[in-house]
DNA sequence: AACCAATTACGAAATCCTTCGTAGATAATC
DNA sequence: GATTATCTACGAAGGATTTCGTAATTGGTT
């Protein structure tokens, strides 16, 4: 049996899926309107990228109507599991401090940031049994 | 007066980039022979690499032996900085809690590594004052 | 000097990504 | 019903990435 592995989404069309995750459903139309347009791009420029994550399994396509309802076929929380994954991966050595000492660096966090993390931990220490 | 941003590495370059970092400088002999290889690159694979990589600054080059010497210009935390900034930039919203999410929903992590994290956090709000 | 091995340089092919123009089909309007 | 507007389909261009083959160069060996 072959596992369908997920498709990581490219630069472009993780912009459409924050369109469709903010958003909800929408035709092409609706989509290139609330995409944060500082190049607006061309109404088939979506059309294209749409249908291309349609053949990749990212978005769901309804045709039961004229203009073609796109959804995003995975949760935002599923695509950034996968995406921090890859990064940890490829970058990382698979190690989260390492990752967050690098975040970290990157974008010095408030303490009402870090305080938050430390509840995300202890929350996470509190469902760990081994 | 025109900022020269950095570039962030391609998937192949990231390779290349973490066995010079790993062993130190090479020539692209050492490089092909230290890459963990699956499939094996061929020896101008690299070569080509490292001659692109050049040009965009990401390595150095030391062309006084007849093997050139090529060397990371970046360390390997400025990268994973710039690496993690970007992720967190096109798809966590900037949110270094909603990374670390993202993160811990993908490799769980163990108590020690948990410990070390808060270890991380208490040195950063030690060194904080506002 | 002639030869051989190692190395660099060059370019090209295959693929993917992003963009859009044009054409064709469908629905709405007059 | 004819025209107009909207939407999808298709294909192609331009750039980037990765791969490698071939040619040219260089240095060392006989």
């Amino acid at each position: 049996m072959k596992e369908k592995k997920t498709v990581n989404p490219t630069d472009a069309e993780l912009e459409i899926l924050q369109v469709l995750w903010a958003h909800g459903p929408g035709t092409v139309k609706q989509v290139q309107e609330r995409l944060p347009g500082k190049p607006v791009r061309g109404y088939t420029t979506i059309l294209k990228l749409l249908q291309i994550m349609s053949e990749k399994g990212l978005v769901k396509r309804d045709e039961s109507s004229r203009a073609h309802i796109y959804s995003a076929n995975f949760s935002l929380e599923y695509t950034r599991k996968n995406l921090v994954a890859r990064l940890m991966d490829k970058a990382f050595d698979n190690s989260l401090s390492s990752l967050i000492t690098g975040a970290l660096s990157a974008k010095p966090a408030s303490r009402r940031e870090l305080a938050e993390i430390r509840k995300l931990l202890d929350e996470l220490e509190g469902e760990r049994d081994d």
